[in-house]
RNA sequence: GCGGGUAUGGCGGAAUUGGUAGACGCGCUAGAUUCAGGUUCUAGUGAGGAUUCCUUCAUGAAGGUUCAAGUCCUUUUACCCGCACCA
């Protein structure tokens, strides 16, 4: 068969779209499945391989499934809210709608290209109206619960965006989008009670089939933490000073306390503080570092101590002094600690620099030297004296805190609250109305979507208003519960949104009267696998799951995870090693590849190209060699002979079978795709294979290299499509040889190999390995010491 | 600093989980075909030494356990990713 790759890929594509082979059915009683992938932002400059390759592996799994008989939902939809698309409509002066529009026919045209089987009737694009409808419905339905609030903070702003960003948006002290310095300022932000989810998020980790790494990212984004709140008292006042810690076990320990240098309790008792300015220079000093910086000094440590002020270590009664410092946050805990110089790093470096005291609490460290961390036997501690274990002596003071009322067991988290808008026109309008009478009152339900308005200026305004607050119809309008004049809120939603339930949308996209149909998923959910970029796995994925279990907490979903099984892949570097970025130059085309080589070989490359969860570099001529295999694999249409089994490759067939079947569950595409490599290459040793054997190749090479399996299954005088024939089977039986190859070694070293029967006994074996004449060489004059004999593997021979 | 990971030929990477290290592909060498060739086919290809079937050394480095270690243990180096004073 002549492989005209251009010409065989065009056929197929058309024939697959004109039959529909790829929708997912609305038959209900099929088993089903159910394939995820991040579904792309439709970014200006197309995609590039890594796009493919992260598409590619639930690609093969979803055609395996079809394949063995299952209803498949592979859907594929565009995240498409974001600055960088408005950024680039401001700079172009053209409308985001536009622009979306035209990079998601773009993004359209290259996915198509390149074959893969997602059902195109279920696209979704999260900036049409029938979508964010639903997105500001979830977001009405959580402010009804009570999860949506508004507060007064510091937050990251990025003055080039003019943007206010999370925290997790501006990691480093830069902007997540324009890598510009962010400051610091004081904004009224809408969040998300994420952290009313944090424990559920947390257990529900352990009913999932993550990737190990995945989890524990996950666990430790969220951050639990066991300790316990301690009040304590300040000096001549009714007040207490309430920390929280992990290490109560060490109180008798603690020498000083620290706070926050935005701790309140400086202005409450600022009468009584001789050092004010001090404290407040210092405060001052602090807030013109971003989060990040503060957290740069690490050994040095500044602060300053109040005057005037002390508090009481309820275990012993001691006075001692309290101090400000920047390495304690208002954010974390109560924004109050009690350093034990003794046994914490940050509380040592900071004594010694303060000159404060230092008491050895528990035994087994250098204190003289650095902080003891470990395990000892506790003294200079009252009560807790001679108790040998952390854990014990956490136990007894915590009854000791909860016995005199001063403190309790307490659990605190990592992850903080999610700041939940944009000033920002290309987003989901927040549906919220500010009523001066009644406060803050939910656009009604009926009222949604609260559509984003038309407009030809969406620069944000001058210091970070959104740009809809230039819009008087928009802004103006009454309030739903008492009719009087009010004002809409003009922030958006972050990009995050959209995508936080996207895969619900999947199950029934046209749906205008629910964001999907109880019945539609009952049957599709949870998603059976998901699979993405290990840079989604804490933020979106948590953000994801939190939105799905509120959805299920109120009845909405079935399930209370959202995805059963999650994998990721691993980049695609550029041919010189580097991450592929458009300013070093290095970004492969799809469609160049697809040009010169064809879809096929565009696909069995980046899957062959290693290991699929790792990153590997791009190399040209490699691609050359997925060139050459299937060409070889259309020859084979040229040396059909016969029907039926062809006796020399019958193992060889049994065994890639199994092989390609086993390693496409593991994501093993790199080696099920060299099992193939390695039986053509049997099979052009034999010179000839049946009309049967090929029509199995065929069908196990399909998922990877469709458009060419099915133009020879077409070749070969069947019906119907090679992605819809059922997967081959195999059977175990015929995958073990008759005869095993067994290496024979002398005291380790291998001397020799045999061929004898698989299912040998041990006594039959050595005998016939001492019988060797190699062998023979090497125990002839010495006393066997020990025989090992490993079914099918080994025999070894021990002598001395 | 803490947590996780990786390290195997000239290159990308395999290795049934403790059992013949280097599958498969690239690249390279030689021959045939073509001789317009980023064509196709055949053979070879970890390194060193003897060259006819022989042998020694090799999985970042150094030790150890074992009949047997890329795989397990200890120490160590380099690189990558995540988190960042979390009390």
């Amino acid at each position: 068969m002549k492989y005209d790759f251009s010409s065989i890929e065009k056929k197929w594509q058309d024939k697959w779209e004109e039959a529909g082979i790829f929708h997912a059915s609305d038959d209900h009683t099929k088993k089903k499945f159910y394939g995820l992938v991040e579904f792309p932002y439709p970014s200006g400059a197309g995609m590039h391989v890594g796009h493919i390759k992260a598409y590619s592996g639930l690609e093969i799994v979803s055609r395996k499934r079809r394949m063995q008989g299952y209803n498949v939902l592979f859907p594929i939809g565009f995240d498409a809210y974001g600055l960088p698309t408005e950024n680039y409509a401001i700079k172009t002066n053209t409308h985001p709608r536009i622009v979306t529009d035209r990079n998601i026919a773009k993004f359209t045209q290259q996915l198509k290209r390149v074959g893969f089987s997602f059902d195109w009737t279920r696209v979704i694009d999260t900036t049409e109206e029938g979508y964010y409808k639903w997105t500001q419905w979830i977001f009405r339905k959580m402010f009804d619960a009570g999860l949506v609030f508004r507060a007064t903070t510091l937050v990251n702003y990025c003055p080039s965006c003019k943007v206010v960003l999370s925290n997790e948006d501006s990691q480093g002290g830069k902007c997540d989008i324009c890598h510009s310095d962010i400051v610091q300022k004081s904004k009224d932000v809408w969040y998300l009670r994420i952290t009313e989810y944090a424990d559920k998020l947390l257990n529900g980790l352990e009913e999932v089939d993550y990737l190990p790494n995945v989890k524990l990212q996950q666990e430790n984004w969220i951050g639990r933490s066991e300790g316990a709140f301690v009040n304590f008292k300040i000096k001549d006042t009714d007040d207490t000073l309430r920390i929280y810690t992990t290490r109560c076990d060490t109180m008798f320990g603690a020498t000083f306390m620290v706070i926050a240098p935005e701790h309140p309790i400086i202005e409450k008792y600022a009468d009584r503080i001789s050092n004010l300015d001090a404290l407040n220079n210092y405060k001052a000093e602090c807030a013109k570092k971003t989060e990040f910086e503060r957290t740069q000094l690490v050994k040095d440590k500044t602060g300053v101590k109040i005057e005037g002020l002390c508090a009481v270590n309820p275990v012993n009664g001691k006075e001692i002094p309290i101090f400000i410092s920047d390495y304690v946050m208002m954010g974390y805990g109560t924004g109050a600690i009690m350093a034990v110089p003794a046994h914490d790093e940050r509380d040592y470096d900071f004594a010694k620099k303060f000159g404060i005291d230092i008491i050895e609490v528990i035994q087994g460290g250098d204190i003289s030297k650095e902080a003891y961390t470990g395990d000892g036997e506790m003294i200079n501690s009252g009560f807790l004296n001679g108790i040998k274990t952390k854990k014990e002596a956490i136990a007894k003071m915590l009854e000791f805190l909860s016995a005199q009322g001063v403190g309790e067991k307490g659990v605190q988290y990592k992850m903080k609250d999610w700041a939940f808008n944009r000033q920002r026109y290309w987003g989901e309008p927040i549906p919220i109305i500010h009523c001066p009478t009644c406060g803050m009152v939910g656009v009604p339900y009926e009222e949604l979507p609260l559509r984003l308005p038309d407009m030809e200026q969406f620069e944000p305004g001058e210091g970070g208003e959104s740009p809809l607050a230039k819009i008087d119809s928009f802004v103006n309008c009454t309030c739903p519960k008492c009719g009087g004049a009010a004002k809409r809120e003009t922030d958006t939603m972050p990009q995050w949104a959209g995508s936080s339930w996207y895969f619900l949308r999947y199950c029934d996209p046209h749906n205008d009267k629910e964001f999907a149909s109880k019945e539609a998923l009952q049957y599709w959910m949870p998603v059976d696998w998901y699979n993405g970029g290990m840079e989604h796995v804490t933020r979106h994925m948590i953000y994801s799951r939190f939105w799905h279990r509120f959805l299920y907490d109120i009845g909405e979903v079935p399930c209370e995870e959202p995805y059963a099984k999650r994998t990721a892949q691993g980049l695609i570097l550029g041919p010189d090693g580097e991450k592929m970025s458009k300013s070093k130059g290095n970004v492969v085309d799809p469609n160049d590849v697809v040009d010169e080589y064809g879809a096929d070989v565009l696909r069995v490359y980046t899957l062959f190209m290693g290991e699929y969860g790792s990153a590997a570099p791009w190399s040209e001529s490699s691609v050359r060699g997925c060139k050459r295999f299937l060409d070889r694999v259309a020859a084979l249409t040229d040396m059909i002979s016969g029907e039926g089994v062809t006796p020399k490759l019958e193992s060889a067939f049994h065994k890639t079978v199994k092989k390609v079947s086993m390693d496409i569950e593991d994501m093993k595409f790199n080696t099920a795709i060299a099992a193939m490599m390695s039986l053509i290459n049997e099979i052009y040793d034999v010179g000839s294979l049946t009309r049967d054997e090929l029509g199995i190749f065929v069908r196990i090479l399909c998922p990877f290299a469709p458009h060419i399996c099915e133009e020879i299954w077409e070749t070969l005088g069947n019906e119907g499509f090679a992605s819809l024939a059922a997967w081959p089977e195999w059977d175990e039986e015929k995958t073990v040889d008759a005869t095993v190859t067994y290496a024979v070694q002398v005291n380790g070293k291998l001397r020799n190999t045999l061929d004898l029967p698989k299912d040998i006994d041990k006594e039959t074996a050595l005998a016939a390995a001492k019988a060797d004449a190699k062998i023979k060489q090497f125990i002839d004059g010495k006393t066997v010491v020990k025989e090992i004999f490993v079914p099918g593997k080994i025999i070894n021979v021990v002598v001395k």
